[in-house]
DNA sequence: CCCTCAAACTAGCGGTGTAAGTTTTAGTCC
DNA sequence: GGACTAAAACTTACACCGCTAGTTTGAGGG
């Protein structure tokens, strides 16, 4: 086939159908010619448009992070801010979690990584928070954020009692966690965050100056 | 070559051997081929000691989390002994960075993993936790310290400054980052840390009861 | 109208995980 | 001690991988 009238792919079209195969059958079984395939498309085709594999998958990552909600540190006080930016994070994330490995080894030049670690500086910036102080905030975040979507702490466990009955004591209940998966990843998400947030609130007083009075809102959930 | 007098392999070698790899050149660079010429052998003369490539890698994701002391909560306040084990096993993640995204998918049946996941958990009921409060507590601090550990903040950025004065007004300073990727990253665990060991005491005082004091340790890190 | 570029193609290279079967040694049992 | 079995290396081979090179032909601009 030579060149068609109406070009078979684009970039978007290579994405979306990229982290969709990545979606259903995870990282490793993403291939330039079974993408190629879900495309109509020989392998080789894929690199009129993209430069290597990593380039793909850069785009996809990208993707993913561009649908995070940063616009909260520009209307809200910075911890409620850091707390609906967190689980907004958190939830385009978990929507994908097949590539947060390949998306949480850092920014590195995708531009939705960089205006969201911008926009999170910036804002705690503003606030009162030193430099250094903002960047070790923002990072701290990010640690929580991708750990947990990383590795669902339930899904890493069996459904199989067997196997913790004989040598964990402690573990006799772990295999029912697979079952419960969602409820134990956001229960232990909403618990770190408000615990972190809760002692970022104390460091600014006793580091920065009094916090201004909250709004009250609802509990992170 | 036939069976030799002296065994080439035993499992040891080869995991050792496999870490070695991965830390040099990455968990994408090694090959059985690889992991094997590194031994002295052909590639398939693994599939005698090990039954695929991902029980070698297991094997080799084990043999890291084993050196994460888990002792501290047998004989520490829980407080204590979150903080301990935390370093604890962030420094034994930061120590193979390049395995933290394999590891860092769950225990699955790795015994060291599950171990440390016992300890954890066993610690934190018996200081009085509820035990669902205590899972969302140990899958916290995993989150927090596998995400940590998995992409270390400073090194995702480039050390290019025309990359971020561009398009990125808050991000001027990003280019240093990557030369003070270790006080970073440890600054930012410290404090995300001790942020989080700080509400989570504030949280057992409202739901469980009061702490008892606990003598005064110097401040993480 | 022609010329260049774009976007598909085919062919192929070196590398990958691993299955299958071979050879020789080590160790066990009568 | 001889026969048998299991172990641990080997070679060969398959299907797949990322990617390069070169080819073809339609599209769009001078």
């Amino acid at each position: 086939m030579p060149r068609p009238r109406q070009a078979l792919l684009t970039r978007d079209r290579i994405v979306a159908t990229a982290l969709a195969l990545i979606d259903a059958d995870g990282l490793a079984a993403l291939s330039t010619r079974r993408l190629a395939a879900a495309l109509g498309v020989q392998g080789p085709s894929l690199y009129n448009h993209f430069a290597t594999k990593d380039a793909i998958l850069d785009a996809v990552a990208d993707s993913v992070t561009a649908t995070v909600d940063t616009g909260f540190f520009a209307r809200l006080d910075w911890r409620a801010a850091l707390r609906r930016w967190a689980w907004s994070y958190r939830e385009a994330l978990a929507a994908h979690p097949n590539v947060v490995p390949y998306l949480a080894q850092g920014p590195g030049r995708r531009p939705a990584a960089l205006a969201m670690a911008d926009a999170v500086y910036g804002g705690l910036v503003r606030a009162g928070w030193p430099p250094a102080r903002a960047t070790h905030i923002g990072a701290a975040l990010r640690y929580f954020v991708a750990g947990s979507a990383l590795g669902s702490f339930a899904r890493g466990f069996v459904e199989d009692p067997e196997l913790y009955a004989a040598h964990y004591p402690h573990l006799t209940q772990a295999h029912r966690l697979a079952g419960h998966q969602r409820s134990v990843d956001e229960g232990a998400f909403a618990l770190g965050l408000d615990a972190l947030l809760h002692g970022l609130a104390a460091e600014y007083e006793r580091t920065v100056g009094p916090l201004a009075p909250l709004e009250p809102i609802e509990p992170s959930g």
